[in-house]
RNA sequence: GCGCCCGUAGCUCAGUUGGAUAGAGCAACGGAUUUCUAAUCCGUAGGUCGAAGGUUCGAAUCCUUCCGGGCGUACCA
């Protein structure tokens, strides 16, 4: 049973004698937040007791008289100015322990209305590598498809792969100029990736030896209207506009100045590099050529389509490579490519249906409350990725018949999103839940988006294999009883895992700083401690040569006589609230925080009660159960988020 | 200018539709096991929740203003 369902179901019955609208109030049962104050307290009175205007306290008393959980909890107890506090009966507690460690599903429920989902995520762009910006959606979106499958709902995972962007032509100008064939032959994606960086940083040089001088120009007039601005401040210091003004002036000049800075840090890169420069200088329409390039091939040029053809399959197998080492397959990988016969088709909709008009030469969807545009086609003729997102839900719609769709991408996108939903809306799909699930940026030490010391942003291959390596440090540091093969083995395990806990265990909301102190750390509230509470229990099982299959048929009771039992028993019984509590606003970091409390309870359990050495053997056995109920639970919920567990480590 | 987000312990972060004395981890300090894995456990210390007002039985949470920071803002995705 779960008690907090149960609980607030029997709260439900005593609250429709008392008011119309039960609901809301039912809510504010929830689990206690201090052990002194049971474990669980509802805070309903003091809300009841406003409207009626009665004193809360006898609105509780009241409250309590209605209620019928005596076969769960000891009677209920008002504390404070009207709170509800609630002790399970421990004998009822053990019972349903018992009951949760025979259960395959771990008390976990399936839903009674299963829905299609469809989880976009991941979603890199062919041909530039993987690099620690794409860790988030890979990792968050993972485990949103595993627990939304555990939960029961029909999941489908989609990777939607930039194919079909700006960056193809670029590769395509590089393939046909710049080439190295003996490194395309022997190993042909790092090959693409250097022309992408290659002819991305030519580009890049144009553009800005053109824009430094008129930027320099426009120094002066930027001091000037600093110290003109200062002045005014100065002359009136009572003046909060004018002080905020000479600020945002001060401001517009730092900003302009580290402009110039990064253009010339841009140009200076090129122009010491002899070989370079002259590339550089061989091209100066480079940036021009390489649009045209990608406009060639979305007109269906034979010669681009073909090397079109002949580089993708070759680099979603590297990608390919990457999932594998998360474990991860996707359903489906339908890249913008897919979608470029539908968008004609959609402008051509939103023209006929009004949604669409011209301004300054783009097709643009204005939506209300929003003056930016949705540009869905642009004045070139080209489409957006708007325009294919607007294929892409018509068709998780109209043909898989999604009932939600979630987009596991960087929040900087939201105003995209917030597009693209009301224009979806407007075209008609309303009875679809289309939800950004949005997450903050990985930052470096010095709070700045995360690069190397050279500059580039870390590469995610670099990433797994730093934290792989440094894990097989600690691994040979801890675990001489296991052979090379294990040790390698565990280091993988641990190393990923870290990586991946990290990463869910943050609000998805918060940026956050990346660290490799974090990254390897193996104590406090980390993968590798949840692990290394998993295969300690392993380890007692193994000691003793407990058959668990055996264990779980023989039909035990349990027994909770010390705090630390108790503690685990009512841990172990919360994890459904845990796992439906990260399906309702796509939160991971509810797993992680109660896998980690879970973890914790079963060291402070594992110091304080011995297991094989218990007796009577029903006590033995009582406490043999508890462990297996917790290794069952540790490695489900890790499994849920993508990490894998070993039985010895 | 407009829009969105953020400011919580020395550091990194939680804090579920407003709830009891604001919580973890790391770092620091002090304890624990001749026992099933010490990659552990228990404890101490550390806070004006950016500031000021407001709403109410009750605010880190909601509202207003201000300060500080990030991001987005027309043809990149």
């Amino acid at each position: 049973m779960d008690f907090l369902s149960e609980l607030r179901s029997r709260l439900r019955s005593a609250l429709t004698l008392m008011t119309d609208t039960p609901d809301a109030y039912v809510e504010m049962l929830k689990p206690s937040q201090e052990v002194k104050f049971g474990d669980f307290q509802a805070n309903c009175a003091m809300s009841l007791a406003k409207l009626a205007r009665r004193p809360p306290r006898d609105v509780a008393a009241e409250l309590i008289s209605k209620l019928d959980v005596a076969d769960i909890c000891d009677p209920p107890e008002i504390a404070g100015p009207g709170f509800i506090n609630f002790r399970l009966k421990t004998e009822r507690l053990a019972d349903e322990t018992a009951r949760l460690t025979r259960d395959e599903r771990l008390g976990v429920a399936l839903v009674a209305t299963p829905r299609q989902y469809i989880v976009d995520f991941s979603s890199p762009n062919v041909a530039k590598p993987m690099h620690v910006g794409h860790l988030r959606s890979t990792v968050i979106g993972n485990a949103l498809c595993r627990v939304l499958r555990f939960l029961g709902h029909h999941v489908l995972s989609d990777n939607h792969v930039g194919d079909w962007g700006t960056q193809f032509g670029m590769i395509i100008y590089g393939y046909k100029h710049f080439r190295d064939d003996a490194a395309y032959r022997n190993n042909a994606v790092p090959e693409l990736a250097r022309l992408y960086r290659l002819v991305n940083q030519l580009t890049d040089y144009h553009t800005v030896v053109a824009e430094l001088p008129p930027l320099r120009a426009q120094i002066a007039a930027k001091e000037a209207a600093v110290a003109s601005a200062r002045q005014a401040a100065d002359f009136k210091p009572t003046d909060k506009d004018a002080a905020r003004a000479a600020k945002r002036a001060e401001q517009e000049l730092s900003e302009h100045i580290a402009g110039i800075e990064s253009a010339q840090t841009k140009c200076d890169l090129v122009e010491s590099n002899p070989g370079l420069k002259s590339l550089a200088d061989a091209h100066p329409r480079i940036g021009e050529l390489s649009r045209r390039e990608t406009a060639l091939l979305h007109a269906g040029n034979i010669e681009n389509k073909r090397l079109w053809d002949e580089f993708v399959p070759k680099c979603m197998q590297a990608l390919e490579s990457m999932y594998q080492r998360f474990g991860i397959v996707f359903d489906m990988s339908l890249g913008e490519s897919w979608y470029n016969p539908m968008l004609p088709g959609i402008v051509e909709e939103l023209k006929q249906k009004e949604m669409a008009r011209i301004s300054d030469g783009a097709t643009c969807v204005f939506v209300e409350g929003n003056p930016a545009p949705f540009i869905v086609q642009k004045a070139d003729g080209a489409f957006t990725y708007a325009t294919t997102d607007l294929a892409t839900i018509r068709h998780r719609v109209e043909t898989l018949h999604a009932d939600a769709c979630l987009y596991v991408v960087d929040s900087r996108q939201s105003e995209h999103f917030q597009l693209l939903f009301a224009t979806a809306k407007n075209l008609g799909y309303s009875q679809t839940e289309f939800r950004h699930v949005s997450f903050g940026t990985v930052l470096g030490e010095d709070r700045r988006p995360i690069k190397t010391r050279s500059g580039d942003s870390i590469g995610l291959e670099s990433l797994l294999d730093e934290a792989i390596q440094n894990a097989r440090k600690i691994v040979d540091e801890n675990s001489s009883h296991l052979s090379d093969a294990d040790r390698s083995n565990v280091s993988v395990l641990v190393g990923m895992g870290a990586i991946i806990y990290v990463d869910l265990h943050h609000n998805r909301d918060s940026d956050y700083v990346f660290s490799w102190d974090k990254m390897l750390a193996t104590s406090g509230d980390t993968a590798t401690y949840n692990q290394y509470a998993y295969a300690r229990v392993c380890g007692i099982l193994r000691k003793g040569g407990i058959d668990v299959a055996e264990l779980r048929r023989a039909g035990h009771a349990i027994q909770l006589a010390t705090p630390a039992e108790r503690a685990l028993a009512l841990q172990l019984n919360r994890f459904s609230n845990a796992v439906s509590d990260v399906a309702i606003d796509y939160r991971p970091n509810l797993l992680t925080q109660y896998l980690f409390e879970t973890a914790n309870c079963f060291a402070s359990f594992f110091n304080d009660c011995p297991v094989l050495s218990a007796e009577p053997p029903e006590l033995r056995a009582s406490r043999l159960l508890l462990c297996d109920a917790t290794a069952r639970i540790l490695k489900c919920g890790l499994d849920l988020l993508g990490i894998g567990v070993v039985q010895q480590m």
